[in-house]
DNA sequence: ATTGGTTGAACCAGATGGTCTAAAATATAC
DNA sequence: GTATATTTTAGACCATCTGGTTCAACCAAT
């Protein structure tokens, strides 16, 4: 949790912060990103930072939970009646939008996700737990009407197959990331139909 | 490479010292892995260290090559004369090998697989830059052959297929690791036969 | 006694996340 | 506009860590 004054500041210098902040957890994890690089970067004083923020982790939590919210708001995430024929298009759906509308920022969801399987035991740990709980039980959610619905398999372990998704995801962002630069809008919404390709072979039943 | 006189150390020595290394490699990565943390548990000074080994790259690059050596030597690593039937089968023996020999030395697995879908650029750079295009050079021959032999698809990229494959088997193997101290033989069985159904799954046309 | 091999540990420069205080900037009161 | 109070900031400093350098001390062999 930022210091109130925080949010008291213009809003161009907490973009600034926050998105210099996600870019380097994006790119390097929450162990692998330096404090002292991400205010080099940024142009803010190890004072002002320690005025805004209590330390490392609140900036981190700070930037993983403004980027989630923006990514719950722009991102159609209505899994609520899902059947056995909209399951797989509506995770493609959120996959398109994934890709398309954050292409130029692809740090926000590389932040929110940098939670993935390495970093959840400091997570857990931290004041964003129950953030990370509820986003884990969004995927398990997920998991678990697809076996309702007769869509996913439910053979493996819960936490193999979470493992797996994830694992699957992270990998397909950092092909996606290093191909970027050279693709069309329609070859974004071909690499989320590939993307839910994948998962769809790896779940279904 | 390591100094010759390394060779001459006695083998206990020389094996206390790389499987500490191996250890710390294969929890926590290269980059993550600390030399002085290695020495400290291994119970070698810095000057030791430095008489044996040129710098921690060289450290790694030597525990790499000793732990893919053993492994090559006892696994089946036969994949000459594959076919549509057999092609599977052949996977899956090797995992079964992988897991039910190494079950008490998850090492040496973690440090030959620390190369992965991270570390590649700095591998590469490295001396063991030939060992690692051997390695790739291996997996992509296997899928190469899988696709030939009608058994693997050959719909996707060859960079993706390659990234993909390597992040389910580690997130395979963390799982695994997670799980290991209540695992019977025939669960380490069940487990390999496991892993091949999910690569299966996301490998067959 | 001399030589060669090995080792320990002090040292180095640079980096980390965090602490602290004086200076600078801004807000408020008159 | 000036004086004062409050807020914000810079950057020196801290303890600890990193990978790497160095050399005197020790030991075994001759």
């Amino acid at each position: 949790m930022p210091r109130p004054r925080f949010e008291k500041l213009p809003p161009e210098k907490r973009e600034l912060i926050l998105e210099t902040a996600a870019k380097e957890f994006a790119e390097f994890g929450y162990e692998g990103a330096s404090l002292n690089q991400i205010l080099a970067k940024a142009g803010i004083s190890k004072g002002a930072a320690y005025y805004y923020f209590d330390n490392k982790e609140d900036l981190y939590g700070t930037a993983v939970s403004h980027y989630a919210i923006e990514m719950i708001d722009k991102l159609d995430l209505d899994f609520q009646d899902l059947t056995a024929v909209s399951f797989w298009p509506a995770l493609q759906t959120m996959y398109e939008q994934q890709y398309t509308q954050f292409a130029e920022r692809p740090w926000v969801f590389g932040v929110v996700k940098s939670g993935g399987p390495m970093n959840q035991a400091l997570l857990m740990q931290g004041e964003l737990g129950e953030f990370w709980q509820n986003l884990e039980g969004m995927l398990a959610n997920l998991l678990r009407q697809g076996a309702e619905l007769g869509v996913v398999r439910h053979d493996l372990p819960d936490d193999l197959m979470m493992a797996v998704v994830m694992a699957v995801d992270e990998a397909h962002d950092n092909w996606l990331l290093s191909h970027l630069p050279e693709m069309t809008n329609e070859e974004l919404q071909a690499a989320a139909a590939q993307m839910v390709g994948l998962l769809q072979k790896l779940l279904a039943p």
